[in-house]
DNA sequence: CCGTGTTTTTGAATCGTTTCATGAACGGAT
DNA sequence: ATCCGTTCATGAAACGATTCAAAAACACGG
C-alpha cells in the first residue's frame, strides 16, 4: 500500500540505510555480494527512488526550465530540440512551460519554478515587465540565460538574432523588387522580437522613401495575420507586399490574401520570419528570415552549464547570431 | 547566501515555524496582527517556499504529465491546450514529455515520472512494449490514462478516436472520388493509429476492390512523407492518391509532390489525417481526417481527475470519438 | 478571582534521502 | 599475537515543510 521507502529495502536485504544508498549512488563502494543482495530487494519490493527526498537533500532540482512564448510555434519546439541534447547529456531533465504570451502565465510559471529551485533558466520573456522577477531568480542562484532577446543592460547571459537586422533584410528584399508601399503586420508591440523586426523595417523604409503601413495584431499566430488581411484589404490605396513579424502570421496572411482571391505574390507579396518547416511547404512557399532555431536553443543550454561551471567567477556573454533571408515563391518576380 | 527557510522567517518575526506554515496555507487561522508580522518577514527575506520539502511531507507532487508522441506535431500541443484548463483549475500543474516515438525516451520519462510522485499520467504509448511499465505506474498509485488509444484489456481509462473507422472515411472518401490504386504512407507499423488507420484503409479497399500499395515510414513527420514519395514516384503503374498516417506526412508528401511537377490533385490525390492548422493552409488545401483533438485532452483530464476522485471503487471508462472527414482540394475533382 | 470555552501559538514528530564520521572485519606483515 | 592498512557497513544528523496534540492566551459570566 503506502510506497516502500529504502528503509523497506535495508530490512529486506538486511543491510543499513546508508548501505542502500550508496548502492544507488556509488556501486562501487559496496562489496559485489551485498550489492547483489540489495538489488535483488530493490527488485522485489519495486522500490521507486523518492526525487523529492532527494532534492530536499541535494537543495537543486535536476531540472532545466525553458519557458517559451508559445509552445505550438514550431519555431520554439525547434530551440528546445537543440537545447534538450545537451542538458540530457549532462544528466539534466528539460521542462518546457508556455507563457502563451501572457505576463501573467509567465509569472506564475516563474514563482513555481522558484519554489521547484530549478537548475536553470532559459527564457524568452514575454516583455520587460518580468525583468525584475526574473532577475530575483538568479539573485536566488538559479543561472537564466535569455533567449532570442539581447540582455541588454540584465544581468544575465544570452543568445540572440539580431532581429533590427534581419526586419532590414526583409525590407530590403522588398524594396529591391519594386515596392513602394509595405504592411508590416505583427504585434504587441510590447513584444521586443516585434518591435525590432518592425524598428528595421522602418529604417530601410525611410532610407528608400518607402511608405509602411503597419497593423497592430494581439498575437503572433495564425488567426492573427488572418484578420489583419481583413483589415488591410479593406484599406483603399493597399500595399504591394506585407511582412510579418513571424511565419505562423505570415502563413495566416497567406490563407487570408487567398480566400480573398488576391494571387501571391503577384498583387501581393509576403515575406515572413523564422523559416519554419512549414514555410517551405505553403500554397506559397513563403520567403523568410531565417534564424539558427536550433543552435539558438544549443548554445543557450551551453552557456546555463558554463554558468553553473563557472560559479561565483562568473561574466555572463550575450551571443549575437545574423539572421539570413531565403527567397523563395511568395516574393518571386516572374510567374 | 544559502536559502532563507521557515526557521528564518520564523525567526525574524519571533514566531515558531509552525505559524509561519499556517500563515502560508490557512492563513485563516492565524491572528491578523501576526500574519501581518509574518508577511512582512518573508517579504523583507524574498522567502520562497521549497517545493521539493513540502512534496515530500505531502507525498505526491501537483504535477499532471503528459507524454506525447511528438511536441513539434501541432495535434498534440492542441490536446495539451485541451488538457491544461482542467489540470489548473485543480491546482495543479502540467509537464508536457516528448518521447519522439522512441521506446528509450519514453521509459525514461516514465522512470524519471514515478521517481517524481506525478499526480497523474497522461500518455499516448509508443507502442504496446511499455504496457507493463505503465501498469507499474498505476499499481504505485499513479492514476493513468491512456490519450488518444483505446485501453483494449489494459487497466486504465482511456479517450480515443476510432482510428479505424477514420481510415475506412478516408479510404472510401478517395474511392468515390473513382481512384483505383491508393498509397497508404505511414509508420512504424508498431504504433497503433498507423496500424488501426491502415487496417480500416485495408478494409474498404478490399470490399471494393481498390489496389493497395503500402509505403512505411520510420516516423510520423515531414520528411517521412517527402522520402516516401521518391519511393512511390520510381515504382511504375503509380497510385493515383495517397492516404497519410497524419497530416505532417502529408505535408510532406504534398511538397514531394509539388517539387517532381505531379499535380495535385488532377494526377495524385491527397488525404491526410488529424486536421491540424496547417493542414488547410497548405499549398494545395488538404483534405484530412478531423480528430477533436482538444477535447481529447479534456476529456483525458477529466477522467484523470475523476479517478482521483473516486479513489478505491473506481473504475475504468473507455470514451471513443468519431472522427469526421473534411473534403478540400487536395482531393477535389474538377479544376 | 475562578472556571469554562474559544482563539492562537507552539514544538516535536514525520516524510525519504544523502552524507560522513566511526567502527567492524579481515588479511598480511612483523 | 599484535599492529596496520584496506575495504565495507553503520547509524545518526541534516534537508525544509506540514501536521497535530497540547499548551498558552484571552474573553467572559458568575
Amino acid at each position: 500500500m503506502t510506497t516502500t521507502s529504502m528503509k523497506d529495502v535495508a530490512r529486506a536485504a538486511g543491510v543499513s540505510v546508508g548501505t542502500v544508498s550508496n548502492v544507488l549512488n556509488r556501486p562501487e563502494a559496496v562489496a559485489e555480494e551485498t550489492r547483489a543482495r540489495v538489488l535483488a530487494a530493490i527488485a522485489d519490493l519495486g522500490y521507486v527512488r523518492n526525487d523529492s527526498a532527494r532534492q530536499l537533500r541535494a537543495g537543486r532540482s535536476r531540472t532545466v526550465a525553458i519557458v517559451v512564448l508559445d509552445v505550438a510555434n514550431p519555431f520554439f519546439t525547434d530551440v528546445v530540440r537543440g537545447a534538450e541534447p545537451l542538458v540530457e547529456s549532462a544528466g539534466g531533465v528539460v521542462t518546457v512551460c508556455d507563457s502563451g504570451e501572457d505576463v501573467r502565465r509567465e509569472r506564475r510559471h516563474l514563482e513555481l519554478l522558484e519554489e521547484q529551485r530549478v537548475l536553470g533558466l532559459l527564457i524568452t520573456p514575454v516583455d520587460d515587465s518580468s525583468a525584475s522577477w526574473i532577475e530575483r531568480l538568479s539573485g536566488h542562484d538559479i543561472p537564466v540565460v535569455l533567449v532570442d532577446r539581447g540582455a541588454g543592460r540584465h544581468p544575465h547571459c544570452s543568445v540572440a538574432v539580431d532581429d533590427v537586422h534581419g526586419g532590414r533584410l526583409a525590407a530590403q528584399h522588398l524594396v529591391e523588387r519594386g515596392h513602394r508601399k509595405i504592411a508590416f503586420i505583427g504585434g504587441p508591440s510590447s513584444i521586443p522580437q516585434v518591435a525590432d523586426r518592425l524598428g528595421g523595417c522602418r529604417e530601410v523604409c525611410e532610407e528608400s522613401g518607402v511608405e509602411l503601413e503597419v497593423f497592430t495584431t494581439p498575437g503572433l499566430n495564425f488567426q492573427a495575420g488572418r484578420e489583419a488581411i481583413e483589415l488591410m484589404l479593406g484599406s483603399e490605396d493597399r500595399p504591394t507586399a506585407v511582412f510579418c513579424a513571424n511565419d505562423l502570421v505570415a502563413l495566416g496572411a497567406l490563407q487570408g490574401l487567398t480566400m480573398h482571391g488576391v494571387k501571391v505574390p503577384q498583387e501581393c507579396a509576403i515575406v515572413g520570419y523564422d523559416d519554419i518547416d512549414f514555410a517551405a511547404a505553403a500554397a506559397v512557399p513563403l520567403s523568410s528570415v531565417r534564424q539558427p532555431r536550433a543552435q539558438l536553443g544549443r548554445t543557450a543550454a551551453q552557456l546555463l552549464f558554463d554558468e553553473i561551471a563557472e560559479g561565483g567567477d562568473h561574466t555572463h556573454r550575450n551571443v549575437v547570431f545574423q539572421p539570413e533571408l531565403i527567397a523563395r515563391a511568395s516574393t518571386a518576380l516572374e510567374l
